[in-house]
DNA sequence: TCTGGGGTCCTGCCGCAC
DNA sequence: TCTGGTGCGGCAGGACCC
């Protein structure tokens, strides 16, 4: 049977701020956008203490700050944190070379072939953490990623669970179908109309039924996940796809130049970034998000792949071009798909 | 009234080729 | 010549993740 592990970061970007800036400790903290509770932006983490007044990421920063005025609001400093994954990842890569990386502040190690007790290994690498970084993380131990993630998740800050396949019923079929990885809010209230709240309910479900409800390939995963059942591998190298710029403007724009210019500095971000990683793009597509939050996007694919700062710009305008701006827009981006390695 | 930015993957539709 | 099935690429939108 496979062990895997998930370690998880506890309130990652509060965490590394009251590291660096003792005097916050113990302090409602919350972490987003420009830093600033007045402009436009989402909550990317608050603090333990930030939490308990109900603000949670994704949240707009004028929601937390109406919650919570007291709070610190401190600006994303994305350098900083890159700074300090990089120590934790080693860390754990070092302990189990079998890594996969989930972003800045998560990852899974398959430990399967290392010949000492789960627990253990577990504890090693908190007391790592602790010592290179100062910080505290959550561990779930399980037989795959899906209850590993979930694991990590039920003791928060500075845990450390451990699933079997035969806990399944008694501790994760309780559990909110959210719980589950790809259950967003979506299908949250789908799976409500169906009466089915929890993933034990979920497992009660017929795979027709599921199928018929959410399709082949998502019937089938929520089929398995419900039972606890995740043969995927850990992901130990990948490449990119796509690279992206967007931006939401303060207040919404309807001046086309603007929006022009904004794109045109958007794509030679993009380009940049191509040129800095040697990727070459096929298609590029523009996005649109107007004041009423509707989006929409136009693409065109291009003859041959390319990082030509030139091409990649014509081509991003043809498609703004095909859009009709008859609404106020609130954001523009540009993606650049179907890369390759230069 | 509010709802970021950087990604991935899936689905449905359309036109086209065979 | 007409019709239908099928497969595929391109496109648009949507759900989800951190």
């Amino acid at each position: 049977m496979r062990r895997i592990l998930h370690i998880d970061m506890d309130a990652f970007f509060a965490a590394v701020e009251q590291k660096r800036h003792p005097e916050l400790k113990g302090k409602p903290l919350v972490i987003g956008g420009s830093g600033d509770p007045t402009q436009r932006g989402v909550v990317s983490t608050g603090s333990y203490e930030a939490r308990k007044f109900g603000v949670h990421s994704a949240m707009p920063l004028r929601t937390a700050y109406k919650l919570c005025p007291h709070a610190v609001f401190l600006p994303v400093d994305y350098q900083e944190y890159s700074r300090v994954s990089k120590i934790v990842k080693r860390i754990l890569r070092k302990i189990g070379p079998i890594m996969e990386d989930v972003g800045i502040d998560e990852a899974f190690l398959d430990i399967s072939q290392i010949k000492k007790p789960e627990e253990e290994i577990a504890r090693e690498i908190k007391e790592e953490i602790k010592k290179q970084a100062g910080l505290t993380c959550s561990i779930g131990i399980a037989p795959n990623k899906l209850l590993a993630k979930i694991a990590s998740d039920m003791q928060k800050p500075d845990g450390l669970t451990v699933i079997q396949n035969e806990d399944i019923e008694k501790h994760i079929w309780p559990l909110s179908v959210r719980k589950l990885w790809g259950v967003g809010p979506k299908t949250e209230t789908a799976l409500k109309d169906m009466g089915i709240d929890t993933i034990g309910r979920l497992a009660s479900q017929s795979l027709d039924t599921l199928v018929e409800t959410f399709g082949k390939s998502y019937g089938h995963y929520l089929y398995e996940a419900s039972r606890g059942i995740d043969e995927s591998p850990l992901i130990t190298h990948w490449e990119p796809k796509s690279a992206s710029r967007e931006i939401t403007f303060q207040t919404d724009v309807s001046n086309w130049q603007e929006i022009a210019r904004t794109l045109a500095g958007l794509t030679k971000e993009v380009t940049n970034d191509l040129h800095r990683t040697r990727h070459k793009g096929k298609n590029v597509t523009v996005k649109i998000r107007f004041s009423d939050f509707e989006t929409h996007t136009r693409a065109k694919t291009l003859k041959t792949t390319t990082n030509s700062k030139e091409e990649i710009r014509i081509a991003a305008f043809d498609c703004l071009g095909r859009f009709e701006l008859k609404k106020k827009v609130r954001l523009v981006g540009v993606r650049v798909g179907g890369l390759e390695k230069e």
